[in-house]
DNA sequence: TGCCAACCTATTGTATACAAACTTGCCTGG
DNA sequence: CCAGGCAAGTTTGTATACAATAGGTTGGCA
């Protein structure tokens, strides 16, 4: 199932994280799909989506430009993330059944994997982590937050930053996702919001202090 | 700038709004082109959009069905909202500035006279409740958290709900923005956080009260 | 009669051509 | 010299034709 659409999609979005090109840069249609090999339908919708995502922004005639992320931004994304993250774990507690916390298990397993190796598994990092708080906002079973986070944890600022994280960051981050396995496991709605809320905090703090050195 | 895939837009969320289209149809897109008079290119835009905003849900292999609003996904709806709104109203707090204020009384205003009539002017109502909203979101200065809110304050289930409120519910409503104002000129965070989370949760309760009796 | 397969239809995906709208820069008149 | 508008070029919006694919139906075979 690789669409037209979707391979524009992705090609783009790497163009965007890659930093190829810069924020700011105006993409007109027809040089993307150039790029991409596709003619402008698919790349239209490639761009719709980018823009839902905030990859992009447009101006008042609807011109795309890759989007300018301010501190202010980034400090907003976060507490917003941490909001919804937190909902969704506080939700899951209660939702999860035995099958479900047996894959998150068994996903954390693989990002303690990759963060044991002698050079941390960045990829495959990313990968398991992402898939780590899939699984809770499945288990959240609300849609609407389910369609409003995917907006959220995709963002360039979330990629670009784990490339920096040290290994220390990396372990802390799957300590955390023992504790939050440990409080599902109890059931406890509370434990698991707090804990949820911490984990992403901290990850903004992470960032703001590699990003600051960088 | 009245394009054709905005009439497209406005034209099938009316469809689906006025319940012409029952939740579980299957929209194709070229019934909608013969529908709007316009070609398929402005209605999948449409759609597009219409999906990321939960109007419709799409099959396995992208057909497109009017969306089912289950009890849950209502009160879901209706949390996050809650959340949303409630950290808008805090964060425009302290950024609101004398202009805004303004333009804010102003509104409540208009909502005031329109609930004051013999018989309650509900479009008037619900347009000027819309932009109530929307300044405050504006004046949050967060354009995440803008896009974020936009694909929920404009569900099937908030344009309903308005048009079976009594009287007392739609000066409750002008009421409780009155109090917003206040918190907003004493600059006072948390206070204006607590009104708006009251606000959207007495709206969800008065809402099923309504869709319980129907 | 039940099941499988092949075809046929309905629907979405993509490409391309053309139209509308916005930008830009030049030119003209004051 | 500046302002305003006009014209050329760029970019997005729309229509339409065609391709690919999923679903349903019908016919044949076991």
């Amino acid at each position: 199932m690789t669409r037209a659409a979707d391979r524009a999609y992705a090609e783009i979005r790497s163009l965007i994280l890659s930093g190829d090109a810069a924020p700011g840069t105006q993409l007109t249609e027809e040089q993307l799909a150039d790029i991409c090999g596709v003619s402008r339908t698919p790349v239209r919708d490639a761009l719709r989506r980018l823009e839902a995502e905030l990859y992009i922004v447009r101006s008042g005639s609807q011109r795309a430009f890759v989007a300018d992320w301010s501190r202010e931004d980034v400090d907003e994304m976060f507490t917003l993330r941490g909001m919804l993250e937190a909902h969704a774990a506080r939700r899951a507690a209660t939702r999860f059944d035995a099958k479900g916390l047996v894959a998150l298990c068994a996903c954390n397993a693989l990002i303690e994997a990759a963060v044991r190796q002698e050079e941390p598994d960045i990829p495959t990092f990313l990968a398991s982590n992402r898939e780590f708080h899939r699984l809770i906002v499945e288990a959240a079973q609300s849609p609407r937050l389910a369609v409003t986070l995917a907006t959220l944890v995709e963002q360039p600022v979330v990629r670009r930053t784990a490339m920096h994280y040290g290994r220390d960051q990396l372990a802390r981050s799957a300590s955390e996702h023992r504790e939050l396995i440990m409080a599902f496991e109890a059931r406890d709605a509370d434990w698991a919001h707090a804990v949820m809320t911490g984990h992403i905090r901290r990850a903004f703090h992470a960032f703001r202090g590699v990003s600051g050195s960088a």
